[in-house]
DNA sequence: ATGGCTTCATAGTGAAGA
């Protein structure tokens, strides 16, 4: 089971660009933030078409969050439970017995806003949430744009950003307090290429001078993490005109 | 040194992203 997460930084001026990557890459699994699109401007068709069901939920201009699936999607579930929020930031479902829940964390924009307090709030719900969700469900996939470099290595210029939003280590505790939930890092699993990041600024030519950020990540509950073979970063896409920021990170379960 | 781009909502520019 191949299961990937992108956030695509709005699915209608991406749809040709992740219509390209399901054909070349076939994942069995896909997780997509920054939809940008209310549901009725979903292209659901066009994803069929290319082999996928979808469950979504999203809104007009921000966030926005989607799991297309090549097997059937059971028990779709819409935001967090018992936390009210009018941003569509998280969907779940279970495909072929995993439980898949894909999340657009919040941003925060600054440390020590209101944003941020939100997000803290935000990934506070996620985590006792998480908990019951383990629970019924042992063998869980997280995945999505955390808006968290967990460490330093996973920052271009730790110097510069210490202490700033993406890093600072309330959002890093928070980090840690999913990995205690008994979730593991399944790009950490792995031998990795020093500066390996996720999203890159638009601005100033990040990219080709990989000034990025490992930002977006796969989780998987510790009955999953042992049948993870393989999680890496797709740069490919980041290439491409007119790319997302983020690029898709990929990871490969061997299920019996 | 600073801001540097992209998207969306608009119909000028501004907010937000990370």
């Amino acid at each position: 089971m191949k299961i990937a997460t992108w956030n695509i930084n709005s699915l209608n001026v991406r749809l040709p660009h992740v219509l390209d990557w399901l054909a070349a890459n076939q994942p069995d699994v896909l997780c997509l933030q920054e939809t940008k699109l209310p549901d009725d401007r979903f292209p659901l068709a066009e994803l069929q078409e290319a082999g996928y069901q979808c469950a979504f939920s999203g809104q007009k201009t921000y966030n926005g969050v989607a799991i297309l699936s090549k097997s059937p999607l059971a028990d779709v579930q819409c935001g967090i439970p018992d936390f009210d929020d009018e941003q569509k930031r998280v969907i779940a479902a279970t495909i072929d017995g995993v439980r898949i829940v894909c999340v657009y964390v919040p941003n925060g924009q600054a440390v020590e806003t209101d944003k941020y307090f939100y997000k803290l709030k935000w990934l506070k719900a996620l985590t006792a949430w998480l908990a019951e969700e383990m629970r019924a469900h042992p063998k869980l996939a997280l995945l999505g744009d955390y808006n968290i470099a967990p460490e330093d290595r996973d920052v271009y210029d730790p110097q510069a950003w210490a202490g700033g939003i993406l890093v600072s280590e309330p959002e890093r505790d928070a980090f840690r307090a999913l990995e205690r939930l008994g979730l593991r890092d399944a790009f950490r699993l792995f031998e990795q290429a020093d500066k390996s990041y996720s999203w890159w600024d638009y601005r100033a030519v990040a990219f080709r001078r990989n000034m990025g950020l490992r930002i977006d990540h796969i989780l998987l509950s510790d009955t999953l993490a042992p049948h993870c073979t393989a999680c890496s970063i797709d740069r490919e896409p980041r290439k491409l005109e007119r790319p997302s920021d983020h690029a898709p990170v990929v990871a490969e379960l061997s299920l019996p």
